[in-house]
Order: C-alpha cells, then sequence, then structure tokens
DNA sequence: CTATGTTTAAAACACCTGTTTTTTTGGAGG
DNA sequence: CCTCCAAAAAAACAGGTGTTTTAAACATAG
C-alpha cells in the first residue's frame, strides 16, 4: 500500500458516510471502521473533526475554484470586453460544478456542504468559505451584473441567491426527492436530467419581471423578524 | 405556574435551539437547562427526543394545515371549478406560511424544520410529514395542476420542488443573506420585502418554456449519480 | 547493522448522550 | 387528618463521543 494510503481511504470513507448521514451523525468510529483504518488515524493526520470535514470540502472547492477561475479565463478572452450571456454564465458554472465530483457520485456532499455553510447560525464556515474562495464567486458575480444591466443591485443578489437556494435544496436533498418522485412518477433522474431542467428555470428566474413597488399599507401579514 | 407550563416551556425552547443547531446538534440536557426544567421532564411528557421534535413540528404544521384547507375551500368556492390562477395559489400559500407563526418572530424556525426535514437522510421525518400532512399538499398540488395544465407533470414535481428549495433556503438561512446584503447594499431587508420579490420571481420560474428534449450524445459532462 | 522519525495499533481518558429508576414534592378528594 | 396520584426533581445507567496517550511496527538514512 502506498504511504498515505490511510489518508484517501479516510477522506473517501468519510465523503460517503458525510453524504448519507450528516455530519454531527457520523461518528469518527463511523468512519474508521468502514475505511479498515485505526480510530487514532484521523486525528493524527488532520488533527480533529472539524478538520477533517474542512479537507474532505477543499478536496471539492479547490478543485472547482481553479476550474472555473480558467473556464473565466477563456468566457472572457473569448467575448472580450463584451458582456458575457447569462445564459453561458450559468451553463459554464453548472459544466464546472459537476465536472468536478465526475468521478465519484458525491455532487451531494459538496451540496450539503455548501448549505451548511449557509445555515450555520454562528457562521464561522461561512466566513471560512467566504475568506478561502470568496474572490471566484465575486468575480462570476460581477460579470453576471454586466450581463444582467437592468437589474437593481440588490435585486440580482436576491434573485442570485434564490437560485443558488434552489440548486443547494434540490442537489443536497436529491435522495429524499428522487423517492418522492419515484413514487410518484416511475421517472429516475439522473443529475444529469435536473440540470437540464434546471436551466430554464433559473434563465426566467432571472429575467424575471422586477416586484411591485412596496404599498405602505400593512394587509395584515405583518411579520416582525 | 400553569400546570403544563413545563411542557410549553420544552417546546419553546426546543424549536429555538432546533433551528439554532439542528437536531442531533441540539441534546436534551440544553433545552432542559436553558427552559429551566429537569431533564427527566422531556421524557415523561413526549416519551422520547424523537416524539418531541415531532412535537415541535406538529405546533407548527397543525394550525398551518388547516388554515391552508379552509383558505383553499374559500378559493375553491370562489371560483366554482374554474382553474383558480397560479398567483393566487401563491400568494394564498405564502399568506398562510406567514399567517402561522407571526406572534412569535420564529418564521425562520418553521423553515428550517422543513428544511431539515428533506435533507436529513433516513427520512424519518419526511414520512411523519408526508403521512400526516400529505393530504394538504397533495391538494394544493392538484390545484396548481389545474392552473398549469400545459406543464408536464414531472416537471411541475420538480419546479415547485425548485420554489420550495429558494423559499427554504432564504427564509431558513435569512441572517446569514441579511449579514451579506447589510454589509454590500445598506438595504435592511424584512420577510414581507423578501416575499415581494419572492413573488414575480416564483411565478416566472413556474412559467419558464420547458426544458430542451434530452440528447442521446454526451457533451463530456456525465454524471453517474 | 543501528539509530531516527514517521505511521499504525491498542488502550485509556474525560465527557456527553438519551433514557430509566428512584425519591421527593404538592395539592386534590374522601 | 390522611391517602392518592400526577408532576417534578435527583440520581444512576449503559453506551457512545472526540481526543490523547502509550506502545509497537515500519521504513529509511547514516
Amino acid at each position: 500500500m502506498a504511504q498515505s494510503d490511510t489518508v484517501t481511504r479516510i477522506l473517501d470513507t468519510a465523503d460517503v458516510l458525510f453524504a448519507e448521514r450528516g455530519f454531527a451523525e457520523t461518528s469518527l468510529r463511523n468512519i474508521t471502521s468502514k475505511a479498515r483504518v485505526n480510530l487514532a488515524a484521523v486525528n493524527y493526520h488532520f488533527g480533529s473533526k472539524k478538520a477533517l470535514i474542512q479537507a474532505v470540502f477543499s478536496r471539492y472547492l479547490d478543485p472547482f475554484s481553479e476550474r472555473f477561475h480558467t473556464a473565466l479565463d477563456e468566457l472572457e478572452a473569448h467575448y472580450q470586453g463584451q458582456p458575457i450571456p447569462l445564459e453561458v454564465l450559468l451553463e459554464t458554472m453548472a459544466t464546472t460544478v459537476l465536472a468536478v465530483p465526475a468521478e465519484r457520485n458525491s455532487l451531494k456532499v459538496f451540496m450539503r456542504l455548501l448549505g451548511l455553510a449557509y445555515s450555520q447560525a454562528q457562521g464561522h464556515l461561512r466566513r471560512y468559505i467566504q475568506q478561502q474562495y470568496g474572490d471566484v464567486f465575486t468575480r462570476f458575480t460581477e460579470l453576471v451584473r454586466k450581463a444582467t444591466p437592468e437589474l437593481p443591485d440588490a435585486e440580482r443578489f436576491w434573485r442570485l441567491h434564490f437560485m443558488l437556494g434552489t440548486v443547494i435544496f434540490t442537489l443536497s436533498g436529491l435522495d429524499a426527492l428522487r423517492d418522492i418522485a419515484a413514487k410518484d412518477y416511475q421517472e429516475q433522474v439522473t443529475v444529469r436530467d435536473l440540470v437540464r431542467r434546471l436551466r430554464p428555470v433559473v434563465v426566467a428566474a432571472m429575467n424575471a419581471p422586477l416586484p411591485a413597488a412596496v404599498e405602505e399599507g400593512n394587509h395584515g401579514n405583518a411579520q416582525a423578524s
């Protein structure tokens, strides 16, 4: 066996188990026993469980960040300062996202981690991601801004996050949704199929008409927080 | 103190903590100590932690289910067999969702609980919800079906869940998004404001053109699962 | 070969988990 | 008064958690 075969086996197993059961519900003993590796190996090689989770995370985000940067480089070179159409930008992002975990079937882990990063209340994971990979996202949103000049900044911000919610929710809860879909319709969906379905929806959502101006009157559904 | 003040205090504390940290990350000792209630009270009054989680859900879903049924009754009576417009259906749902947790500021809790129910892999919560409240959802989707007759069933199913993801992600992670939004734009958004922004986006997403038919060729982005 | 430093293995550690059992409390009805 | 019983409190239980320590195996350089 190779020198750091243990590290790889831990990462691969953790990857699968995190996706199946979540982070808190997956114990180190679960991981190490399934990976046929000693329990102490995790703390030896990674330092802590939290660091293991980040390592699993980096294995997705590092290649994604790199590939997405070069993909955007190519796009910008091709369009030479002209605004890149929204469809092209979205397509590029989808392609890059799907290309990263193509070898494993663990797009779900990627999405779940992303979802966690946002939903974690104290938000230290969010800040870590923002700090580590924020520049790619900033670059992307800037290109989206040029592609949709008619959209107010705040509106674009929210719509992008609306769509982020759609993608994260759908792909991270894919197994659950697949169960429901399989019961009602016979169809067995693939991720490719889902992306095909997402495309027109996202484009239409981004290009939706602007919301009506705010009314002053309270129509009976006030909500404090 | 009233007789079952303990029960209420447990429920109130539990749903705040569940929403903040998730189910697995929230211990009974966390709940009982913050609620200033004895640890054994949870198992005494609810039977188990799992039953407590379901009780927290019921406190939101029972009133929601009831109100939504009567709201749909009124709509059906008014439209007398004619298809109810999609905008009206969505507006009714939004109104009902916002009406339920109006007394507390816990729409976030509600949304986060729903999101957790979907993302929890083992899915016992999801099955409980489907079993307990499936009929309201089925009734609603049936009305949506009549409102969008041109949409294939599977397509409508997925688009409804896309939008569910948008709403759950946005409202459950509202604090995080508000933080980001407040930093980049000065604006301080309210839930009302967000619903106003969501409306045209959701409508446009549901009415988006159908996706292109599947191509046979592999364009280099195959994805196993 | 012997030393050296890295990786694995086994055991122990301190703590936290949900649940159960035992004990005490505090009012009702007879 | 006293019994009775639901509710609360305190304590114990059995098992699981992440992490650390101690000991053995291993490969590699001198």
